[in-house]
DNA sequence: CTCCAATAGACCGACTGTCTGTCGGTAATA
DNA sequence: TATTACCGACAGACAGTCGGTCTATTGGAG
């Protein structure tokens, strides 16, 4: 049965398959016939639409990415919230948890799972190059009002990030819940030094915030 | 024609002609059949010895990981070298460049390759949850020694081989030779704060070996 | 304004080549 | 004789291709 419709819509419908899919059963365990039997299309249809399967997981990527980086300089840019509380907000928007269930619902939850490697690593360098500046302009702002002080805002946020995300988000280090709270401790108070912040200034805001969340990056 | 060997000895080879090709085509690009042609040997044979293409690149990655740590540790213990002297000597071996072309020639070539994300990936977990635990030992001694002043020297350490590993070997981050310098500059201050250190300690020591020696770390 | 033909592009599914892993059997070694 | 290294044909799965079909749109003739 043929049915007919707009590049675009059948493009997310693919998308949204392969995101599933992948959520499940990581790239590589995803065939193509997987994705072309939950969307019900033929083989042709989908090489019509991307040029492989990789092709795929960019688009999936990308539509995540804007998704993640718009949401988080939204945050940013505004400037009523007081730096420690947006940059704390800032972080917490990059948490998945946050993203409503829209399109790119569970997209998150594959990049930890070892089979996919290489979609994990593509997500990772896009967060380590985009989020970094975002931060940064913040830090800037710390600095002019006497709350930071630092010669490498820049550096510091790529450092805390590139970390962040690799102990509290990845799987590269396997944590007991305890391990993972003296790890947060620690994280607070040597980006504080990283900062020049004064000691607890940072602790302070983030326990504002405490409950459940856990002040990864992503 | 028929030639029996060693498990041991037919292992090594497999894993020889392995390590070059991954080097070479990355791992994915890699097929069982080119492995087999160089050995000169028949697919049965090959999974005589490993049940995987996949243990292969386990396999690959053992040997070569206990060539690195090794070699990192038997320093570290070499309680005779000043203890900053000696983080800087660790770091040193850490890096490829020293491993004499033994067995594992250019293991270090493919990491770096997008196509190898999976080992990549592997690498650095191993590195990751290896080399801290060597230089926190390192760390403490300084401590003791009233060099440095931090209540979290581990994850100091974790910090800081996370962050080198991703920036300055991986691909994570793409940097011009300026940018690089200026990175290095950062790095070394960022890690005097963590630590606690005399501003200007690290520094020093550094520029004793500096040369062609980048700081990375794995 | 209507109708029809031509064009673009969405869609189909059989097919190809390649790849990994298996299995029954053979030669060498201890 | 028993074990262990070795062989190569084979099965099953998968990514990507290709020739061709169907549908919607558009623009020109009537």
């Amino acid at each position: 049965m043929r049915v007919v419709k707009k590049a675009e819509e059948r493009k997310n419908e693919i998308l949204d398959a392969a995101d599933e899919l992948f959520a499940q059963k990581g790239f590589d365990g995803t065939s193509t016939n997987d994705i072309l039997e939950k969307v019900g299309i033929a083989r042709g249809t989908l090489y019509h639409h991307f040029k492989s399967k990789e092709d795929i997981m960019d688009a999936l990527i990308d539509r995540y990415n804007v998704l993640l980086l718009d949401g988080a300089q939204d945050i940013a840019k505004d400037k009523s919230i007081p730096v420690i509380e947006r940059i704390v907000r800032v972080v917490m928007a990059l948490n998945i948890s946050n993203v409503e269930s829209g399109s790119s619902k569970e997209i998150m939850e594959h990049i930890h799972k070892p089979q996919n490697a290489l979609m994990h690593q593509k997500i990772q360098k896009v967060i380590v190059n985009g989020v970094p500046p975002i931060l940064t302009e913040i830090i800037r702002e710390g600095i002019e009002q006497g709350l930071f002080s630092t010669p490498f805002p820049y550096e510091c946020m790529e450092m805390v990030v590139i970390y962040a995300n690799a102990v509290f988000d990845g799987d590269m280090v396997t944590m007991t819940d305890e391990e993972r709270g003296s790890r947060m401790l620690a994280f607070v108070c040597n980006v504080e030094r990283l900062l020049g912040a004064e000691s607890g200034s940072l602790m302070a805001v983030m326990a504002m915030f405490g409950g459940g969340n856990e002040g990864g990056d992503e």
